[in-house]
Order: structure tokens, then C-alpha cells, then sequence
DNA sequence: TGACATATATGCGAACCGCACATAAGTAAA
DNA sequence: TTTACTTATGTGCGGTTCGCATATATGTCA
């Protein structure tokens, strides 16, 4: 039997069709500490469970659009980088229903991340700990409010896991961390990221003579403020060629 | 507005749904060249063109098991290497209907692949040129018998060369280098896959240690037949600890 | 003016990699 | 039996990178 002949004459009323919803891992890293926003669920399955805020796509649209549609309905947030993840596919992960998810993760530098925290009253903030090193995989350990870890709803705690995986594994060959950090930040700042996200001390001068060398960062001139002591330089982040 | 309290009350009959279909690339190595096996369509949309084999996820399988059916179905292969790669949801991807595709590569070793080919009438081999280095991305040639590149039905170009940036990014860190040969093999034929994938020479004596000093390769004490020069000793691969 | 804290720079040894070259071990021809 | 030939396998060296220790620079504040 030819699969492909039979797409062609599929009538796709005659088939029960799964639903697709898109879930947002919103992440950042709040004073070293790696975080991501959470809701508490109200009613079956996992009441009074915490999950990840997400949403049906729409028939007429793109699962792109419709993370950024979540993003947007859920955490008042625009322009954040946000990454397709992995789709979740097991029949049981839903027990009303038979729904596929594309996970999504979104990475918010510090402020915005506290300002959609605050400016949206059912959104919280969960700390993560990664009980792995490297870039192993499995799951993470959840904190909501310094309490202990919590299991989340549906298979929510695995895309965490995987997020953070995928994460630590894009952090060292792509700009991802920059998006974690404001337009202008300090060395110190990015190395602040790195060992959050890695969850490892790193060595201070060979960091930045990497991130020097990389050719990523544009020295602004300008200095930070507000210490008691002698204030660093504020890079800018260049777009490498490859990714633009 | 809050979405997971809609989603509380969700009538699923009540909105219309997406297709989830599955593709697969099934990839390999032959004589020195990256490989895919493509089918040819013989109706609307993109009729006469090459495509990725694939099939409709049904309403009581997952994604994971979806993906093995085609593979059997299809390839009448078994116990290969499968991962998702990708999910595919732009609203015009099908000019038929809304269709929400998951990309699962699959790698094979050469015999494998090629008994696949031989095993199954619908299958032809084309062979992929990237015409760019490194991990960047972006669009590869397929060439199904010699001729000139061709142009792949829906977006299945784009999920081919999706799927030859992770498996060149993957290749180094992990042990996918490895699903590409048989279960003994010399450590040349490791480069050769390795040269093939990442499309550069490589430096032969360094290439050797550090496979070596990784302690994935298990000497069996065999060696290679067949040649009219000194054989190459057949090694195994031995899985690391962290992927068990 | 000097204490202090952090930023920034430098120098050194270990580890790794590319490269050239040496040696080993098979087959096949002389 | 010997020798040529081809590839496998091993070794040594220089350049680069990285961790680490240490030195210097530059702000604030008492």
C-alpha cells in the first residue's frame, strides 16, 4: 500500500483529528537563578497543579504565530526570541483528549521578564535547578516560591527539562544568552548568565577573553553605573554574519 | 482573557483541527556521500515531484510510534535510528488542506539503506550536496540520479537541510555517527562518514586519537577483510554511560 | 589622600590539534 | 624468497586555547 497515493485522495473529514496547542516555556534568569513562568491551574486534569501557559492554534494559523499569540495573550510580551523546541506526542499526555503540543521556548532579559511577571497576575515565577551536568538532559527541579520542588502539570516538567537541556547546549555557539540580558550589559553581566545557565563557576579572564575574541561584542564607550567601586564596560551585542 | 481556563471548557468538536501528518528523512552514507530516499508524486500538488516519504499520525498513536510505522511501512526498516527533528506548521505548507507536519530523521547504515532502496520499488536514492560550511544552514541540492538539483515537493527541501544542520552539529558530541555503519567497522570508515557529513578532510592522526581518547570505540581484535594492504582493526561502538 | 572592591591585563604551564614523518603489516609482483 | 607498494598505526613538534595565578587600573567612599 502507497501511503503517498492515498494522501491525495484523503478526505480529511473522514479521520478523527488530534488537537495542537503550542506551550510556552518563558524563560530568563532572575539574580543568578534560572526561571521560568508558570500558571496554577484551576480545574481537571491537575488542578491546583502549576503548568506552562499555552493555547490552541487556530486553524488559519501558523504554529509560530500562534506561540507568539501566547506570548503575547498570556505574558503581554512582544519581540522576545523564541525558538521551537520539540512536539509532544504521547497519546495518554492529555487524559480529556487526544492533543499534540509544539513546545516553544521564550528568553526575556531580567527586567522585562519581571515586568511581565508583575503586569500579569496569573503568571508566576518558578525557579529551576538542574540536578544534571552538562548537557545530559532530564528532568529539572521546580521552586515556585522558595517552597518545595513541585511536579507540574501534563508532561509540562519534561519540556522544562528539555528546554533547559537545549538551552545549555545552544549557549556556547549561539547569541542565545544575549537574548537574556539587556541591550547593553557588562562582561561580568554575560558571565553572570553563563554560570546560571550552566550551573558551573567559570574561570573570569579566559571567559572574557573568549567572548572577546568571538568578535560578538561591540564595546559602547560607555560604563555602567551605580557602583561603589570601578564601574565596567557596556558592550552591545553584533549580530554575527551567519545568523542575520 | 485567560486561556487555560478556556481550555477547561474546550469543546474539541467545536473548532476546526489540523492534519498532523509525519515525514521522514531517511538519511545515510553512500560511498562517501550524504544520501536521502525520496518517493516521486503522482498527483496534485507537486505532482511528478520528489518528496519525503510520510503518513498521517492516527488519533491512538503518538508521534514517536507514527514515525516507526511510516519507517516500517515505507522503508520496511526496523530498529533504526529515529529522532524528531522539527515541526512544520506554516498555513500554506499544503495547498490542499491545513497540514501540520512533525520531521523525523532517520540514519542507516549504507547496507541497510541500500536494502532498503532495493526492497522497495517507490524508493529512489538522491544524493545531497550542501553548499555551505559549518552548522549555518539553509537549503541543500538533491540530486536523484546524477542530474541536475531539484526542487522537493511542500517544504520538504527545508526539512532536509534542517536535517543535515543537526546531524553536523550533533555529529561530534554525540554517537550518531555511528548509526550510519554497521555494527563493526575500521576507523577509517568512521572518518569517511565524518567527512562526508561535515563535507571537509580531516586530519587523519588527530581524527584517530580523538576517538580514541573519547572511549566510545571498543577494539574486537578483528580486522578488516578484503583488502590488498595492511587491514584496519574493526572496532565496536560502546555506548556512553550518559545515553544509556 | 588612602583604603577598598572590582575591572582589566599579562604571563605561564597543561591540554589539544594540525602536521610531518616514522614504523608496522598486510598483498602482490619480481 | 624477496621486494615494492599501500594503507594502518604510532610519535614528535609547534601553535593555539584554556585554566590559573598574579599584576595593574580605576572607580567610590571614608
Amino acid at each position: 500500500m502507497d501511503e503517498t497515493t492515498h494522501l491525495e485522495r484523503y478526505d480529511p473529514s473522514a479521520f478523527e483529528r488530534p488537537s495542537v496547542t503550542v506551550d510556552l516555556i518563558l524563560m530568563s534568569v532572575i539574580d543568578g537563578v534560572p526561571a521560568v513562568l508558570l500558571m496554577r491551574r484551576d480545574e481537571a486534569p491537575f488542578a491546583a497543579r502549576w503548568a506552562l501557559p499555552g493555547g490552541f492554534v487556530g486553524i488559519g494559523e501558523s504554529l509560530d504565530d500562534a506561540a507568539r499569540r501566547v506570548l503575547a495573550d498570556k505574558a503581554h510580551m512582544a519581540d522576545a526570541y523564541v525558538e521551537q523546541l520539540y512536539t509532544f506526542g504521547a497519546v495518554e499526555r492529555d487524559p480529556r483528549m487526544r492533543i499534540i503540543s509544539v513546545a516553544y521556548f521564550a528568553l526575556l532579559p531580567a527586567d522585562r521578564f519581571v515586568a511581565a511577571l508583575t503586569a500579569t497576575a496569573e503568571l508566576s515565577l518558578a525557579e529551576l535547578t538542574v540536578p544534571w551536568r552538562g548537557e545530559t538532559g532530564g528532568p529539572v527541579e521546580v521552586r515556585v516560591s522558595g517552597d518545595d520542588a513541585v511536579t507540574l502539570a501534563f508532561d509540562h516538567g519534561e519540556m522544562l527539562g528539555l528546554a533547559m537541556g537545549r538551552l545549555r547546549g545552544k549557549l556556547d555557539y549561539s547569541g542565545v544568552a544575549f537574548a537574556l540580558l539587556p541591550e547593553r550589559f557588562t562582561l561580568r553581566a554575560l558571565q553572570d548568565v553563563y554560570e546560571a545557565i550552566l550551573d558551573t563557576r567559570l574561570n573570569k579572564p579566559a571567559f572574557r577573553r573568549r567572548m572577546l575574541d568571538r568578535g560578538w561584542l561591540q564595546p559602547t564607550g560607555e560604563r555602567e553605573a551605580g557602583t561603589s567601586f570601578r564601574p565596567a564596560e557596556l558592550y552591545r551585542y553584533r549580530m554575527p554574519q551567519e545568523e542575520q
